[in-house]
DNA sequence: CTGAAAGCGCTTACAG
DNA sequence: CTGAAAGCGCTTACAG
């Protein structure tokens, strides 16, 4: 592949120029030597090499986004938003899956440490990510989930409590006597949350209610698994809402298998609030998290944040909170009311 | 961050002697002074710089992927196996995210060319998909869809036709007197190929059979208003088979909107056969492609064509065919016989 | 406006 | 077994 040199030898010029013309700066080049240059670059197919323009310049143009399972809907939705706004930026957005595995995001981080992206997006497997190796390579981190006060990243997220105890509060509204929180692993911090939230809500409601957790993983197949025994129980629940929409899948596809009409028989609700949830059959109620404009800031605080390394410190003590939004649709048989 | 150098100075070594343990070669270090540099580079938490050693060493151990929609679970899968099959390699996965858009897939050829990725495997939005610039920097290209035979690159994919008439001759198999194909945008290469399989399904049939071709892009989204509007119509077809389970999906959603039950009034089947297709509402039939086998053999064959430039021609003439699998489950109403 | 040269952080023949 | 030095392909003060 054809160098700067080699351009600069067809050019008649010197590197430095091929070099000012390329990055339109920081000296000027006059029209007639840059047209040389560009017709010399055009001839040769000539591609700066990123590399070694990282190498010299001491920043790679590139964002590193770490999430736990691209095969979550979710995670591709928020992956696309991210890369749209990394883009308008003329960042890069490297992309890596967990899938699930703790294993893997060690490596996911030990790659972007060694590839030295300029930043960091991530949403972590663990309660406690080991932000360890970014600190030492004073690499902005943003997570985007709740993380430990003295945690050297910074979060935004939306108020996850908050947001389920909208859910809940929604069928406790709705007159259900007997409502299921389908969560996650049980011992998580983000199933702890989910949990407080719902139990506020039981707690609100004013009136005799049964309700009942059950814990699965975010699979659909764990989802539907977990749900078909519960479901099958004497005292199933007439209503059931989930961590995830991926778990509310999950309970969908149960209620089908056992001949229950949802919402006739069984509400459901989902969290999340993908695009997709909108043409699950019945459409899916759910709590939307504003991808988008969490992308975005996302990005806009991690880009500032590498650009003045200087306010490290305070750049770790941001935690901001965006909305969360009930959106209500079939499967909870309230659409109407 | 600290450098090899820094590692050297405290180790009382050379970077040379740094580089040989790191690397565990080319050559050998006495167990005294390895001691020494690893104690040195723990103390210091050095990481190699992968930009320098890429630049020096000539390679990036890094296989750029580029899909045509993340947020497409499909494409989230594959993306899954692939960096599976490359991390097994000790290869980083680049993902790029078209979102559908020719320029996103334009900017991310670019953006792996300047970042020097030692190979791609490529999912284009595009019929003709532009190698060029990969060929004019010698990186091996993989596509996974058919492509041109003189294309400057090798190409791994399920035969489309044959798949898509095996889909279509189950429905008509199974008796049903009116079949739909409910296809991707109509002037596509991959959309000819559907239609050619399809057209020889209902051509076999032998029988009077009203068959129609409907086109949709492939999101949830257009496959149900396309269908919404073809299920309205008094001709409706009895059974529609789809390109991709995407589009499956929105004829669900279009279905359910309508009151029209799935299989008893309308017979569906998609085409992909993501993990995702077995919890749909009701489970899908769908022709499966053998994701993890494709990957696999496509890290396989570029990280070979990656690793020996001089059979770059031969690379190129590689067409490999793979094989795919019809899955039937409750939403043709066929599952049992 | 332009060129010669140092430097980014590695790897690897070349000497010893 | 180890060190001094050249080179990978850029960028950018430093001179002119």
């Amino acid at each position: 592949m054809a160098t700067g040199r080699d351009v600069a030898q067809l050019a008649g010029t010197s590197t430095a120029v091929v070099s000012y013309v390329f990055n339109n700066g920081p000296r000027n080049v006059s029209p007639a030597t840059r047209e040389r240059v560009l017709a010399a670059a055009a001839e040769l197919n000539y591609r700066p090499n990123a590399l070694a323009r990282a190498l010299s310049f001491g920043r790679t143009s590139t964002i590193g986004l770490i999430v736990p399972d691209i095969a979550n809907p979710y995670f591709g939705e928020l992956a696309r938003a991210l890369e749209d706004a990394a883009m308008e930026r003329g960042e890069l957005l490297l992309i890596g899956d967990s899938s699930l595995d703790p294993e893997r995001e060690r490596r996911h981080i030990a790659a972007f440490v060694e590839r030295r992206v300029d930043s960091v997006v991530m949403v972590s497997l663990l309660d406690e990510p080991d932000f360890a190796a970014f600190e030492q390579a004073s690499i902005p981190v943003i997570a985007l989930h709740p993380i430990a006060d003295d945690a050297p990243a910074a979060s935004l997220t939306i108020d996850y409590e908050l947001a389920a105890r909208a859910a809940a509060a929604h069928l406790v509204a709705h007159d259900f006597d007997s409502i299921g929180l389908l969560n996650g692993p049980a011992h998580s911090v983000g199933a702890g949350q989910h949990r407080r939230g719902f139990l506020a809500a039981m707690a609100e409601a004013g009136r005799e209610l049964r309700h009942d957790e059950r814990n699965s993983g975010t699979s659909r197949a764990d989802a539907s698994a977990v749900s078909l025994r519960w479901l099958a129980e004497p005292e199933r629940p007439r209503a059931i809402t989930c961590a995830t929409d991926e778990q509310a899948y999950g309970v969908l596809h149960a209620a089908y298998l056992l001949g229950l009409r949802v919402p006739q028989d069984l509400a459901v609700i989902g969290f999340d609030g993908t695009e997709h949830s909108e043409y699950a059959v019945p459409p899916l109620t759910t709590v939307r998290q504003p991808i988008r404009a969490i992308a975005a800031r996302a990005i806009e605080l991690v880009a500032e944040a590498a650009a003045e390394p200087a306010d490290g410190a305070d750049f770790t003590r941001v935690r901001e909170l965006a909305g969360h939004e009930l959106i209500v649709r079939a499967s909870c048989g309230c659409a109407e009311g």
